[in-house]
DNA sequence: AATGAATGAGACTTCATTCAT
DNA sequence: GATGAATGAAGTCTCATTCAT
């Protein structure tokens, strides 16, 4: 007699795994990090709190996995800066990775503020490994005569977090992707001694 | 003779909460925002949990409390970028702010990051003042001839958070103070459009 | 064969709702309403502290249901004076209610008291309806010659009050229900203008 | 050099403990028996905390001086039941029992409900006096044959709770001290055997 | 696989009471 | 006599986690 009632019981365990972490996403920006609870979580998905311990040990691990799902999102997109410069040289590089690190964070600043700020982690991993690969970059480029900088890493880790924090000023006050580009572009510039 | 062993009962309000303040910034980094309890609070103070509550009303009322402290001692020490210039003009000026604000970070990194950042506050209010600080010092240093950007706001902020990432990183990686500023120096210079 | 021991954990809600409230009941009896803490229901009941916050959102909210469930259980009692007269007219109407509120009392005073009157509640609720019946029952009572009356509603809780407190006494001192309804009944056959 | 700062420090000690009493009283009444704390009469009363503990031994003792107080002044104003009966005859002293009950009623019956079923008292002892008063009044006018009536105890008592019941009411409903009388005086009578 | 009733440690907070000043 | 800072026991409520169904 009963029957459709309640849609789609027993799903694919990928599939609710990842339901569930777009739940805590959703979540832990709603209500905080602290503020946050299993049962909020489980309600958000639509399901039982004890289904969540099916998925993840602990409340923890569940953090955790979202941490992880999130470097793996975000190094899949930015990781071009490591490969082979293109025809515009790395100049023209930079400046698509600074029109993607824009796009990305105008998605996602919120959560990766909570999951790496917010939380009391230690580090910021994910944002580690853009800052080592811009090292990388900007040591190249060096080496190859399109930069001119006195210490590669300093400048780079330099300039990441100044565009870092120019990026978050103009998501928060609405301002569009070509003013920021138009803003940090020049300041970029001059770091690397590249003309404007 | 007797009695010198558990001294000091009944202090001035105003020390008491001075020591509750400070054990409470203790405790809050030992432990963590969210693992740190009242209990530890008082017990790093020597005193009884209640008395914490007769100097502030809530937990919530004792972080801010201490955000408040914090904040008025970071003004006192870097306002001074609003002073008129000295004889050495803005240059040397900036090169004096870079080395307080290596001294000021250098005693309070891990409780400012815990202030304004782990907690889920939105805005991290004294460093948005000390931004003004710069970003005014900036503007005068451009009319006056003395730097050459483009946008003052835009420079100043991405050279504020330039400077404050890797101060934080020399920090971790307990670099010293002069090879901070050797280090950070030249890319200021560049920003601002002056010789290093 | 192994676990006749700690039989009955997860009952059906309603039931669990119901031992809650008995226990509650109990408890704030044998202790006092001031002095009977959440841990005491709990325990009294078999279960631990957060359950009963399953239940009711606050030790307060405890209370309420606990008003509320006794009321309905009085007026499910003690309605009858809405019902038409039998052969015996209202005079025999009201010896029969005279009976029935004894029992009901003997079984409930103290909770009714420690309810309504030990708490800070501003009305007796339930005692309030019960008036209401009464008040209409000696109205139409006047109204059909049976009783004579100047004042259906003062003479009604007065009458409500005079018996209500001879009752108390009754049960204080072990007085038995036919001495009860002996004292009483001639008041009210006087209040009524009646022949005892 | 100070001294007139704080008016009248160290008050005749009679003079403070009645001070207090007021207070307590005001503030019970105001905020509820469980909500108010000690610093709320220290404050009412313009003292310091331990002040209070120099006159009372505990919170409870301040309670029970209060109900002693009470009963003491309703006693002083209703013993009259005792005197002889002037030349109306107990007829009429009745009636006047009947004005000062409202009278004193009137003024304090919050604090009577608060002092004696609130609080979770066995027996509200200065009503218990009053009803011994009465039940022996009405004894007399039996024996004297100014009454007439089966059981003076359980008249007396139902009495009492009557007029008691519907002079809250009267109260309550903020009617007149005369519409009162007019209401209970049949009823008194009634059940006094008297001429209305 | 899914549920959700049950648990219980532990957090925050209140307040009667004490006592050095 | 008066103060009010300090105490600490005790209470209410929350929530991560478990487990019988």
């Amino acid at each position: 007699m009963a029957g459709a009632v309640r849609t789609r019981r027993r799903e694919p365990p990928e599939v609710r795994r990842e339901q569930l972490l777009d739940a805590a996403g959703q979540v832990f920006l709603d209500r905080g990090l602290a503020q946050a609870t299993i049962a909020d979580v489980a309600e958000a998905a639509g399901l039982a709190k004890g289904t969540v311990y099916l998925y993840f040990d602990s409340r923890s691990a569940l953090l955790t996995a979202l941490r992880a799902r999130y470097t793996s999102q975000l190094l899949a997109q930015s990781g071009r800066l490591d490969a082979p410069p293109g025809r515009g040289g790395r100049r023209q590089q930079l400046r698509s990775f600074l029109g993607e690190m824009y796009d990305f964070c105008a998605g996602n600043q919120r959560l990766h503020h909570l999951l790496f700020h917010a939380a009391e982690v230690s580090e910021d991993e994910p944002l580690e490994r853009v800052r080592a690969d811009l090292v990388r970059f900007v040591t190249r480029g060096a080496e190859a005569g399109e930069f001119t900088v006195d210490d590669p890493e300093a400048t780079a880790s330099f300039l990441l977090d100044g565009l870092h924090g120019l990026l978050l000023r103009s998501l928060h006050a609405n301002r569009s992707r070509r003013a920021f580009l138009n803003a940090v572009w020049p300041l970029c510039a001059s770091l690397l001694g590249v003309a404007p």
